[in-house]
DNA sequence: GTCTATATGGAGATAGAC
DNA sequence: GTCTATCTCCATATAGAC
């Protein structure tokens, strides 16, 4: 990136506008004329070169999924047939990580802006599908050779956990600085993801691992006069 | 809630439009034109009844706040001195399940919709810290009481983590439906709530029991080059 | 590729009759 | 409490000169 926002091209500061300020208000609450503004371009140019607003949102997204992808996918090749799930989940995480805290404001907007796309069903076919499955089912894969003797669905449950574990880490709401007196910080994705490595790991263990307990439901159903219906 | 819309008041004809529309699309998503259509009221009645649309999207997340705080506060009340996390985790988080899946259409898009605002920073303040903060605190501290060998602020970082796979999991996104090939299905709430309590259980005593890991990066310092300035 | 100017529609909000 | 009508502003998008 380079250091005056001036030195860029037209296209690179519509983009860097557009993806601070998407990631601050969501899609519908940030107007071409407020980012053309804040990219000291004129309107026009929004248009001419990246079509309807909608593209130019799903341009914001693409611009650094490939990278991103690219580094997770380089991680988990990285890993050898030992690797433990631990091993794994840091290898999908840390990217982002990286990325977030020593990649730049850039990416810093960016993982905040996917944090809450990932949360939005509006866009789960459009983005999150098409731009993040792929790796998603690189990291599966190599977690169902870790943990052999889980049910395959058990598997996918703890990665639809994780992913939530994930999007609410990286985007840095601050609920938790508040409801901690100050003792945590959303900010310190270090120390975040140092804490989110093992307790994603003993999820993953306990739900997918040989002596898993594999359903609260199955070991409480006496105990709770509530339940209904389900198998 | 009445069996036809018709026979409702125009205050909860406009709520329940506005909860479903919101669900959908998010805050700036939505016209009140939209919304006043779909209640069948007349346009000028929104301001009339709420004032700004700011006024009547607090309004929407207020409506059922109150009940769903009132369950898990009295699910947690209820339980003994002996309980441990995993019974914690299950007061916290059934009374959302209850009323997502057998509390009806509402209860279904109000879920969906605070699972947005979690993870978006503009309504952290105005939204989660004003109206969830309160119940959260009464479910750490008695976490606290049942983890009492744990460093505090990794009982919070546990929480951060079980908020985000909820919020993941009651946005029905659907990602996980196709990841899995249907194997999954983002609607089946129970199944995944049977699933959610041992995982994130197993991670709580992980990150917050007697013999915690406590930080990944501390085990794994030497082996991993790319790792910076972090204490 | 960039600028000025504008087309066209929809947004939130309210005044005032009933 | 409800309806009609309207105010004012801003949205996306584009046409056409340079």
């Amino acid at each position: 990136m380079a250091r005056r926002e001036q030195e860029l091209s037209t296209q690179d500061r519509i983009l860097n506008a557009s993806e601070t300020l998407f990631a601050e208000f969501g899609f519908d609450g940030v107007s071409l004329r407020r980012i053309t503004q804040q990219a000291e371009v004129e309107l026009a140019l929004a248009n001419y070169h990246f079509g309807p607003k909608k593209e130019l949102f799903l341009a914001v997204v693409r611009r650094r999924a490939d990278e991103l992808n690219q580094a997770r996918s380089v991680a988990l090749d990285a890993l050898g047939p030992e690797a433990g799930v631990a091993d794994l989940i840091d290898a999908f995480t840390r990217p982002f990580l990286e990325k977030s805290v020593r990649g730049g404001p850039g990416w810093k907007s960016y993982a905040r802006l996917i944090a809450q796309i990932a949360n939005s069903p509006r866009w789960t076919e459009v983005i999150m599908a098409s731009q993040f499955d792929a790796v998603a089912t690189k990291f599966i894969e190599r977690t169902k050779l870790a943990l052999p003797h889980s049910d395959e669905r058990n598997i996918y449950w703890a990665f639809h956990f994780l992913i939530g574990t994930m999007m609410m880490t990286f985007a840095e709401t601050q609920r938790i600085d508040r409801l901690s007196g100050g003792r945590c910080r959303s900010s310190d994705l270090d120390t975040i993801h140092a804490k989110m490595i093992p307790f994603l790991a003993a999820g993953f263990e306990a739900l997918c691992g040989a002596d898993s307990v594999a359903d609260w439901s199955r070991n409480r159903r006496s105990a709770i006069g509530t339940m209904k219906d389900h198998p």
